[in-house]
DNA sequence: ATGAAAGCGCTAACAT
DNA sequence: ATGTTAGCGCTTTCAT
């Protein structure tokens, strides 16, 4: 198929070395003679072979991401996040779903680590002394969790978690609902304690118990939020928080009229919903990018010592489920 | 960092190729020496390295995968389901995204195809010659597109679109609307013949032109649409269709009431909008599979010839947005 | 400034 | 049944 390095050497009328030193470090070598290799490369649409080139230097160019599940819209974002920012630094990136199957998440990691640089795993759901393990293999990169002081890129949940409730408290809410997501969820505790934070001494929080972080995890707590008399509720994501108001309407109830209703990460059909829903932006592409920005520092030998982790602003986006606290 | 395998060979007392052999090929060698092996291997944590291995036999056990952009939700369903059926055959994929770009998506073609085995282009915006091109420096299976006779997987449009047709007049429909996509998209020219097709003689057919294929392109088209005194519409994606039915309920024209409204592709959010929208989902996990399988077929030497073209059954699914034709 | 030689980790002839 | 040799395509000493 290919042409090799040799092809080339040949047709240039010079030694594999000095092909690989023109195409590579061309100051190194005589002007002419990069011209002249540069036209035989050319000519016969020479590509090197990053998988040889891969072997002796020990670098593939290739990153690894590792997510939970694809199908949740939250991830896609991530993914064309970090894929954008790795082809701009020329690496590749394989991508793999773990079906939320925490042996599945460690046996695809251990198998891609052979053939990248660094892995990057958003939201993962392995224990912490996995992901230690893990780490000691290969070059790791966690998304949206902590685990000792792995490099980390966060989100500022808290900081989400107070606009909300700042938001709510303006519009005169004094009792708010909560929709937990899953318990084993790292940003499920962090939105937690950052809300309760937020509330405490100024509005009453009602906790409603843990729910499936899906639509119809959400469809199955409203009819509890409704039996609870908060007038505002925040859900754990905003999957949820779309189950949350479908339900409602269906039950005649209106939003924001009756109920407000707040979601979290912003997904792309928060916006496209009607009335669209106001909820806690975190941004995806951008913890994709970092996750990248932070796995090529690691790599950098050079670099200036590892930059353990990096937090991401989160923003409340107010749009039609929030309003004033009516009865 | 990782045990290499004359490490193995001489914690086994064996020589490297024994090794070899015993990991990969054990019936050619002795059940104890096997064993012996295999002990000496775990304990050193061994593991292959795919890079090595992939520079000598000519195979890297990767797949790559181009789509035009992950931020559409008809996509991520398609890398998950190459994801897994690759994982089952235990190849590795790398995703690329190529926002849209066409010489974008050639560039990322020609640079991961040294590094895979198969590229699987999922709707590839570039020309049937580049296409045709590009096959000949890497295997290529084509998603959701023909070009030439590369190995493609279709779906069945023109069923679908029948599908919808027949349920609309069912509910005595006469007058139909069609909001298409962009026309350099070969899926929406199948869709559109297929719609064609299906109406000839039965329904009267109302072409509205071209939109974005964005939930703003839907939003655009609205309008139009209730001036055009149809009353249903199918639009080209679901995106565009849930776009259409917000703005129709922004105009305050009931849907299904007024005017039906069916999509394309069963995008996740369709099942989760109010109401559900009616839409003919096309199998995306499925079709990933396929794509998978198609690869493999073509790159299994023993294999039973090039599989040009597999199709996949498109399926109306009739939720909230339909309903009888009224006034 | 360039070439020759070695070798990354592995597998595949070719011996034995 | 196992060991030896060669080499995949490239980069990198080490010479020259």
């Amino acid at each position: 198929m290919g042409a090799t390095i040799r092809d080339v050497a040949r047709a240039a009328g010079v030694s594999p070395s000095t092909v690989s030193r023109a195409l590579a470090m061309s100051e190194l070598v005589n002007p002419a003679t990069v011209e002249r290799v540069r036209r035989a490369a050319e000519s016969l649409g020479y590509q090197p072979n990053p998988v040889a080139r891969g072997l002796i230097t020990g670098r593939t160019r290739n990153l690894g991401l590792i997510v939970p599940d694809l199908a949740n819209p939250f991830f896609p974002g991530v993914v064309k996040g970090m894929q954008a920012r790795a082809r701009e630094a020329d690496y590749a990136v394989f991508v793999a779903d773990t079906d939320e199957d925490p042996g599945l998440e460690s046996r695809l990691a251990r198998k891609l680590a052979k053939q990248v640089d660094a892995l990057v795993l958003c939201s993962p759901r392995l224990a912490d002394d996995e992901l230690l393990a893990l780490a000691a293999d290969v070059t790791l990169v966690l998304l949206h969790r902590r685990a000792g002081d792995l490099p980390a890129v966060l989100a500022d949940n808290a900081g989400g978690m107070r606009q909300a409730v700042g938001h709510l408290s303006a519009l005169g809410h004094r009792r708010i609902g909560l929709v937990a997501g899953p318990v084993s969820s790292w940003s499920n505790s962090e939105r937690v304690a950052g809300l309760r934070a937020a509330c405490a001494g100024r509005v009453e929080l009602t906790e409603l118990g843990n729910f499936a972080p899906t639509f119809d995890g959400g469809v199955a707590a409203a009819d509890i939020v409704l039996a609870s008399e908060v007038t505002a509720v925040i859900a754990y994501n905003d999957v949820m928080a779309l189950g949350l108001v479908n339900m409602f309407t269906a039950r005649g109830v209106g939003v924001p009229g009756r109920i407000s209703v707040v979601g979290c990460d912003d997904i792309p059909q928060a916006a496209m919903s009607s009335p669209p829903l106001t909820t806690v932006a975190v941004p995806k592409e951008q913890t994709g990018r970092a996750g990248v920005d932070l796995a090529l520092a690691l790599l950098d030998p050079a670099g200036p010592g590892p930059a353990p982790a990096r937090e991401l602003g989160a923003q409340l986006l107010v749009r039609g489920t929030t309003g004033p606290a009516g009865r």
